[in-house]
DNA sequence: TCATATTACTTAATATATTAAATAAATCAA
DNA sequence: TTGATTTATTTAATATATTAAGTAATATGA
């Protein structure tokens, strides 16, 4: 009978795991701060500019954008971010970040970079850096 | 201003991407055989063994257990799987595949196998053997 | 033995993922 | 210009993720 190939030598699978074994070591500091992992993606691309397109954000977040609609109904709620029309195209949407949640980001942002270097002196800097390495050409061969 | 790593330098989302890219190769194939990507991960389990504990095939599908109690009752509902409890402990339930189950699991082997091995055509046998040598490293290092 | 703790799983509540369909604004073609 | 198409986003429906709380069976200790 054909066999499927074991578990430690399925890529997903070992992607998946490595996902989960790194974003554990996050998310409890995340939820310290009221944040879904979803959550801080946004607020994290929104940091980087003024002001973000729904779509634009969606990709850059890697968040579809019917999950992307009510994560920032949500975090609008919370006055973390503001949505706003433009009008030379009505059907496009622009997202940014409130002042509260630009105070909300620079909170994260060091405690953040302290578990990632931790993370660093855990596997080896030089490892990390060829693991990312690996990651970024994998992402390139395989995107369509 | 404290400013985070930009997103290619960050394992977490070059993770996420990674198992994004990888699972929408899968991802079709599965569809077409009525499978979520977490069914194919439970009855991927269920195959390798007769019967498996709920808890142990929480661990190793890598679904937590309120998921895996819907996931493996809609499975039952298509008749892929079989809950039984053992008398010597009338807590523990154990899950099986079914004849169907079974069928249903080695017809997708051969198209999974297909699929992974075009991964290989694109990434190199090499560079996937040391990618995935290095995640389980990282799997290692991290797990709690 | 009997109250207490632990174990194994399920339910509940809220958040997100995925796919398809709907909506409304903008563009295009005849 | 106007009907058809495309684009940008939202709704809807179903499935899964996460955390907390609940339930029932088993184990433990005075």
């Amino acid at each position: 009978m054909a066999k499927l190939r074991n578990i430690n030598r399925s890529l997903p699978m070992q992607l998946l795991l490595a996902r989960e074994s790194t974003m554990s070591l996050f998310r409890p500091m995340l939820r310290s701060f009221g944040l879904t992992d979803q959550q801080w993606r946004v607020l994290r691309v929104l940091a980087g500019c003024d002001y973000v397109e729904a779509f634009e954000l969606s990709q850059r977040s890697m968040i579809l954008p019917p999950s992307l609609t009510r994560i920032v109904k949500n975090l609008e709620e919370d006055r973390l971010v503001k949505r706003t029309t433009v009008s030379e195209d009505q059907r496009k949407v622009l997202i940014t970040l409130t002042a509260k949640g630009s105070r909300k980001y620079k909170q994260v942002v060091p405690e953040s970079e302290k578990i990632y270097r931790s993370i660093e002196k855990k596997l080896g800097k030089r490892e990390l850096e060829d693991l990312l390495k690996q990651l970024v050409t994998l992402n390139k061969n395989l995107e369509n």
